[in-house]
DNA sequence: CTATACTTCTGAATCGTTACAGAAAAACGT
DNA sequence: ACGTTTTTCTGTAACGATTCAGAAGTATAG
């Protein structure tokens, strides 16, 4: 019985307590809990026992984890600060597909906190692999997430060589939604966004202007952006014609703030194109207060499908893309990866117009 | 210079690697990463500069939690499966809550999946301490979480010796609920509830008796049934006469399923008590489908004011708590026991009943 | 009775860090 | 020039498990 007389330790419990205890090896107690073969069911009761005498919690998972180099956990980041991630209904539904494969793998989902400037949080999240949705394309989170070398799926951002990434034909989606408005007649466009130039930078609250939009610091911003416009230069119309107003985030109530300066424009634009639905469902709110008629008068289009979008009156006409798949493909993938397996490729998602009442010919 | 010649392992690059081709000690290299006063900003140049070269990834931090006893993120135990978590309203400001304590503070929010049959999730994450929210009573998850020994905050759940506990004045709320009908007027209730009874169990989807009702597994849902009996019995009205529909899952389907059933009763019942907010919404549906007029015909009242509670027509008569302040007050409680502080003792949140348009004197 | 095969248990190496005491070198004061 | 302080760097002991080769001990077969 090896037993050393210290002044009794503080009292950290730990495997080779409950050996020393029983005098038994350290090995034993290990294989108690994780190979019941390995020992005489007799034994085992007594370790089990003993460790619960003691008040032994088990064994440590970190050490394990560190031994055994797997965390049993994949981390997400996310672009909004974390408890954004939670109002976002778009967002929550993806996350939802990704809780969906990583529970079904048995894996935590760790939400990663971290501003960009500190990246440490993703420096030490204690993580397999990570998912990466929705980032700003400079943010450092990106960087020191991919330093980490684990394997990592990235999710609407900017492909990588040699990093599986999940997309969404954003362009097309954009494409469609501006074809559509167009065959309805209209001529007077208007677009808004969020975050399209960080805060800080944005000189005021008007519509910005053509040039500064190469700054676009989110990845299917520029591809909606971009889809839009294509078919609005097709048509013949300017795209320094067409004003675009930026919003500090993408919520109802700065959707509900912008409508009201584009408004006020000369010439009035009939035809709105949000980039997100909760852009244009504010639009439609703040549209429908300045007295205006939605879709007699005005026609607004958003973008992402979100369950709120039928709950408004007029429904509204939007693009349509699978959240959830979203999620289920890139936690498959990232589970692919931690297999050892090269996941299928990168995934294209499809979107699809979906035509409601919020639209109408001018 | 330490050199060994093997056969060139496959290729782990660790903080040894490094230290081994700069011929420098290990010590000195993880100095380069967390404490650069110990080194000349020279040799710490070259350290990283090598680091980079051979693609080393950055202190493993499953080491570093090991050797600093520090996970860096704290475990939240749900109900729900975890997808779930990401559905139901009421919970998301939950979370929100907890997630804004846990930012500021710089830990990781790790959802822990695990049916209660499994347990091993819950045994091995990697996390300084748990949040348990909303758990069946009976959920192995919750004494596997506590078996951790790490520290713990309970939400939502019936509270225990030594663990400090967040509580929400159910049993309250629901006795404002049912004074509120009783006031009204209304003599015949009927209550829906969900998952009072584990789904395998339970007979049929008849409204089930008085008898079976000890059998609930949650908390809240006790707390709150408890809340409806008093001032019924008080009124007179035997508890036994009430129906109580139990539903599979909270969900406005369920809801609206459930109030078909108890329209169909004789007497049939004026007042219906919901459990919960969803379940509510659901009724009021159901009830409208089934040509009833709310509240003219039938008063309806629900638990929880999520945000769609007053999206509806008639607005939905609830009681209030705020959730987001109960995620604020688990979150900020377990920072102070992580602290090394025994948190403000246990919290008892106040609930409030607001009256809106689904409730009328009959 | 011996050779062979299982069981049951042990010891030491390993996972990749950090912390701490102290050695070596450089800077300083007088 | 010499003791003293400061700066820079090193070696090694934790941290708490798991793994694996093998030592004892037991059972099985021939």
């Amino acid at each position: 019985m090896a037993n050393e007389h210290e002044p009794a330790k503080p009292h950290r419990i730990t495997i080779s307590t409950v050996a020393a205890a029983l005098g038994v090896a350290v090995s034993t107690v290990s294989n108690a809990y994780n190979r019941p073969d390995q020992l005489s069911a007799d034994l085992r009761e007594r370790v089990l026992a003993m460790a619960a005498e003691l008040g032994y919690p088990g064994p440590n998972p970190v050490a394990r984890s560190l031994r055994q180099q797997r965390a049993g956990a994949v981390g997400v980041l996310f672009a909004e600060r974390l408890p954004y991630a939670f109002r976002d209904p778009a967002a929550l539904m993806v996350l939802e597909g990704i809780a969906s494969t990583l529970e079904q793998a048995k894996l935590g989902l760790l939400l990663v906190p971290g501003r960009d400037d500190d990246t440490t949080t993703v420096q030490q999240a204690l993580v397999d692999g990570f998912i990466v949705y929705s980032m700003m394309d400079t943010d450092p989170l990106v960087e020191a997430a991919l330093k980490r070398r684990l394997p990592t799926v990235l999710l609407d951002q900017p492909p990588r060589p040699d990093v599986p990434s999940i997309i969404v034909d954003d362009e097309a989606g954009a494409r469609m939604a501006t074809e559509h408005l167009l065959s309805l007649g209209h001529r007077h466009f208007a677009i808004i966004t969020d975050r399209l130039i960080e805060t800080h930078v944005r000189p005021s609250h008007a519509p910005i202007n053509v040039q500064t939009q190469s700054e676009a610091t989110f990845f299917v911003t520029q591809l909606r952006l971009q889809g839009y416009r294509q078919p609005l230069e097709q048509a013949g119309i300017a795209w320094s014609d067409v004003p675009i107003y930026d919003c500090n985030d993408n919520n109802e109530a700065d959707g509900a703030a912008a409508i009201q300066i584009l408004l006020a424009r000369t010439p009035r634009p009939t035809a709105i194109l949000c980039l997100t639905d909760r852009l244009a469902l504010g639009a439609i709110a703040g549209a429908q207060q300045a007295g205006y008629n939605v879709p007699e008068q005005l026609s607004i289009v958003g973008f992402d499908d979100i369950p709120q979008a039928t709950r408004i009156t007029p429904a509204l006409t939007t693009i349509r893309q699978d959240h959830r798949q979203k999620g289920l493909s890139a936690g498959q993938a990232l589970i692919e990866l931690l297999a050892g397996q090269s996941p299928t490729g990168y995934q294209r998602l499809a979107v699809e117009l979906v035509v409601r009442d919020s639209t109408a010919a001018i």
